[in-house]
RNA sequence: GGUGAGGUGGAUGAGUGGCUGAAAUCAGUAGUUUGCUAAACUGCCGUACGGGUAACUCUGUACCGAGGGUUCGAAUCCCUCCCUCACCGCCA
C-alpha cells in the first residue's frame, strides 16, 4: 500500500498518477490525509494523558513504599479519572486507524512515468515483436494435438476434479517436467536461488503481497484452516521477507521457484479457456527480486532481458507489451507482458508478466533495509514468470507441428531425451 | 488428535506486580592500546507512531507470540487463540 507521507507531500502528483490507472476516487487521497491528521491529533492527546498516568502510577508506588497511604489514595483517584477520560480517545483512535487502513488499501499502486495511458488491453504498447510465423497445410490447435499424441486428457481431469484441471499423460507429463527443469536451471544459472515454498498461505501473507483484499474471489480458500491456495509462488516467495530488516549487503535477493498455481477464474468462458489457454490449476516457474529502492528499474530491465532470452532459446515468436494504466494489476507500478504467438489459434498468449511493485508490497510486508546512513528504508519488490507452462506448451506444440510429429527446440533435447514427440 | 513443557531484543538466556524497553553472555559495530594477527579495554548496538530541532542531540507513547481481562501500576496474575518442543496415536 502507499505511504501516507507520499500522499501528503505530493498530493497533486499522486492524483495525476492515479488518474493514469483510471482510478475514479481521487478524493480518497484527501480523506486519507484528513484521517491521518485526526489519528495524529488523537495520539498526541492519548500520549499526553498516558504519560501523566504512568508518572503518577510510579509516584503511587513510591508513596506506598514510604507508607504515605493517604496521598497514594488521592493519586489513585486521579489516575482512575484520567483513565476514564482516556477511554473515548482510545475508541476514536482505534476507529480512525481502522478507517485509515481500510481507505488506504483502496488505493492502487501509482503507475510509473513510463506507463501509457489507456483503459484496456487495446491500449497496451508493443515494445518489441518478432515476426508471426505462418503454418501451411492442415494445422491443428493444441487441444487436438494433445489428443492426437496422447499428451493431455482434459476430460479425465474434468472427471477427477472439474474443468480446468488437465491430466498430463506420458510424453505430455514428461514435456511439462522437462520445461520446469529447464526453466529452473536457466534461472539458477542467472543467480536466482531455488526455493520450494508452501503452496498454501495464511491470510497475512495473502494480504502482504496484495492478493487481499483486492483479489479475494480469485483464490481457492480452505475454510477449515483459513488457508489460501497460492495463485502464484510470488506470494510465498515474497512473504519470506515479511517483517524483516535486511542489511544492504544482502541485497539484491534473487529467488526462483516452481509451483502449481490455483485460480478460480470465475466468469471466464469461451475460446479463452479452451484447452490450455486458461486453467484453474497450472504450473509456473517464477522469479522474484528484492532490491534497494533506487535499483528496482535496473532490476526490472534485467528481468525483462532474462525472460526474453529464455523465450528466444525456445525459438518461439513473441512480443513484449508495456501495459497501460487500465490493464495493469492493482499492485504494480510498471508491468511488461510477454506473449507468444500461437500459430494454429492465430492469437497471442500471455506467458509472462514482469512487474516492479516499488514499495507497494514492501510497505505491507514491512520489509526494509538499512541504508548507508543507518536509516530503515522500504525495499522494492519485483517478480516475473519465467515462465508459465501451459501456454508455452500450447505454442510449442502448435508452432512446431509437422505431419510426422512435433519438433522440440534444441535446448530441450537433453532434458527430454528426444527431439520429436510422435 | 491426546498429554506435558514452553514462547523475552540478531542468538543464547535472567527476570520477586512498581527501581525492567528489559540483566548477563555471544555475535555485530566504532574507537583506544599493540610491530602485524590475536588479545585486552571503552562506547554504541530493537521497532513503530508522535512532539521539538537547522542538524547531531533531546523528548512522549506503544510493543517481552496474538488478542482480551484484573490492577493506581503487568514481561510478571487470569482467560481465549496461535505457534514451538517432548512423548503417545495416526501416517507419505
Amino acid at each position: 500500500m502507499l505511504q501516507v507521507n507520499v500522499l501528503r507531500q505530493k498530493t497533486e502528483w499522486v492524483k495525476e498518477r492515479l488518474a493514469v490507472k483510471n482510478f475514479k476516487q481521487p478524493e480518497l487521497v484527501d480523506e486519507i490525509i484528513a484521517l491521518d491528521d485526526e489519528r495524529k491529533r488523537l495520539q498526541a492527546e492519548f500520549d499526553a494523558t498516558q504519560a501523566k498516568i504512568n508518572a503518577s502510577s510510579k509516584q503511587i508506588g513510591k508513596l506506598m513504599a514510604t507508607g504515605n497511604k493517604e496521598e497514594a489514595e488521592q493519586l489513585k483517584a486521579d489516575v482512575t479519572n484520567w483513565k476514564a477520560s482516556l477511554e473515548p480517545i482510545k475508541k476514536r483512535a482505534a476507529e480512525t486507524e481502522k478507517k485509515l487502513e481500510d481507505t488506504l488499501v483502496l488505493l492502487p499502486n501509482l503507475p510509473s512515468e513510463k506507463v501509457p495511458k489507456g483503459v484496456s488491453a487495446e491500449d497496451n504498447e508493443v515494445v518489441r515483436t518478432t515476426e508471426k510465423p505462418t503454418l501451411n497445410g492442415n494445422v491443428l490447435p493444441h487441444w487436438e494435438l494433445t489428443k492426437k499424441y496422447k499428451l493431455i486428457d482434459f476430460d479425465l481431469g474434468t472427471k477427477i476434479t472439474g474443468s480446468g484441471f488437465p491430466v498430463y499423460t506420458g510424453k505430455g507429463a514428461k514435456l511439462q517436467r522437462t520445461l520446469i527443469q529447464y526453466f529452473l536451471d536457466y534461472n539458477t544459472a542467472a543467480g536466482y536461488k531455488e526455493i520450494i515454498p508452501p503452496f498454501l498461505v495464511n491470510e497475512d501473507s495473502a494480504f502482504a503481497t496484495g492478493q487481499l483484499p483486492d483479489k479475494e474471489g480469485q483464490m481457492y480458500f480452505v475454510n477449515e484452516d483459513k488457508f489460501y491456495l497460492i495463485p502464484t509462488s510470488e506470494v510465498p516467495l515474497t512473504n519470506i521477507y515479511r517483517d524483516t530488516i535486511l542489511k544492504v549487503e544482502e541485497l539484491p535477493v534473487k529467488m526462483t521457484a516452481y509451483s502449481p498455481c490455483f485460480r478460480r477464474e470465475a466468469g471466464s468462458y469461451g475460446k479463452d479457456v479452451r484447452g490450455l489457454n486458461r486453467l484453474h490449476q497450472f504450473e509456473k516457474v517464477e522469479i522474484v527480486q528484492v532490491v534497494e529502492a533506487d535499483k528496482s528499474y535496473a532490476a526490472l530491465e534485467e528481468m525483462l532481458n532474462h525472460v526474453e532470452r529464455l523465450l528466444q532459446s525456445l525459438k518461439l515468436p513473441y512480443r513484449i507489451l508495456r501495459l497501460c494504466g487500465g490493464d495493469m494489476s492493482f499492485t504494480s507500478a510498471l508491468t511488461y507482458d510477454f506473449e507468444v504467438y500461437s500459430a494454429a489459434q492465430e492469437r497471442w498468449l500471455e506467458v509472462s508478466s514482469v512487474s516492479n511493485f516499488e514499495s507497494y508490497q514492501s510497505n505491507r510486508l514491512k520489509c526494509r533495509y538499512k541504508d548507508e546512513s543507518g536509516k530503515n528504508q522500504l525495499v522494492h519488490t519485483l517478480n516475473g514468470s519465467s515462465l508459465a507452462l501451459p501456454r508455452i506448451m500450447a505454442a510449442l506444440l502448435e508452432n512446431n507441428q509437422t505431419e510426422n510429429g512435433i519438433n522440440l527446440p534444441e535446448v530441450l533435447w537433453k532434458y527430454f531425451g528426444d527431439e520429436v514427440i510422435d
